[in-house]
DNA sequence: TAGAATTTGCTAATATATTAGCCAGCCAAT
DNA sequence: ATTGGCTGGCTAATATATTAGCAAATTCTA
């Protein structure tokens, strides 16, 4: 047995940091038949009437080879439509069906809801806290992060 | 189009935070011919000598469906050990092999030396916030959380 | 304006995530 | 000893993640 590395694995504090609220959405989401990454998509898309694949992929943090599976099971579903742009030929338009925006009607209310649970055994400052910190993570103004210079593997495969 | 919801979408947000961080350690670990979840669990185990399959899936939040082909696959690059207990014939313990651990002590000081740049550009207070947040969500010392009724489906599939 | 870069969405192959369910081993109460 | 409940790891089926790479459309450049 080795000696621990110096600093805890911070990735992984995330990882169980979102599980920990998503465990109160995800009955939610799951109850209308829909994943994860599907409400993110209706969601984001709520918001804006419609979007590109690539920004969909950017808003909603989904590979686009992954997108590509998403978008069709959700247009085999008969909830977003895609269009192809007249002007670029190689772009997609994204757009919710009424079928969608129904759903989103019904849905966002109870997230909103779900929401206001979490605030009260949360607390508001610590949510607060929450945005506050993840927009500093996520902002791009700091220093460039250098990057560990990788060695020859010596070990073999 | 609908208006927004009254809350940012945090799981979302912590998805993107978490990927902000996970970009710098990525090209580490891949470089040793790893994937993220096999490095959390060397990483862990590597910690404490040994381990059970179910202790695994709490520490490094994967599911034991997923762990049971990660671990396959691990045993088959001649990282880790599968041995059934005496006592308990249902419980396995698994631990690292001399491979594993050279490969730990090479790659354990990159992450190291990864995290000093991070701190060095996000900035010590930030990075000490960051623990202190997530340990705050995680933890399990709060309120419970009320879960929202949820209402008969009146959307059609 | 032809040809070289770039962009956009895609396929393919493999690894992991998620949900449901199975089965052997263990344990407690009969 | 036997039954019923529980636990631990597993399989199966489907959805998504990750990496590599491709083809068509567009843009850039000589």
């Amino acid at each position: 047995m080795s000696h621990k590395l110096a600093y805890r694995n911070l990735p992984l504090l995330f990882l169980r940091a979102r599980e920990e609220l998503l465990q109160h959405f995800r009955p939610i989401i799951n109850h209308f038949g829909l994943t994860e990454q599907q409400w993110r998509i209706l969601r984001a898309i709520n918001e804006v009437d419609q979007l590109e694949p690539r920004e969909l992929c950017e808003i909603c943090q989904i590979l686009s080879p992954s997108l590509t599976g998403v978008l069709s099971r959700m247009e085999e579903m008969g909830l977003i439509t895609r269009t192809r742009m007249q002007e670029d030929q190689r772009r997609l338009l994204i757009r919710l069906t009424p079928k969608a925006e129904k759903l989103v009607a019904e849905l966002g209310p109870l997230i909103v809801e779900q929401y206001h649970y979490l605030e009260e055994a949360f607390g508001q400052e610590l949510l607060e806290e929450l945005y506050r910190v993840m927009d500093k993570v996520i902002a791009a103004e700091r220093a460039p992060v250098r990057q560990v210079k990788l060695p020859e593997r010596t070990t073999a495969d």
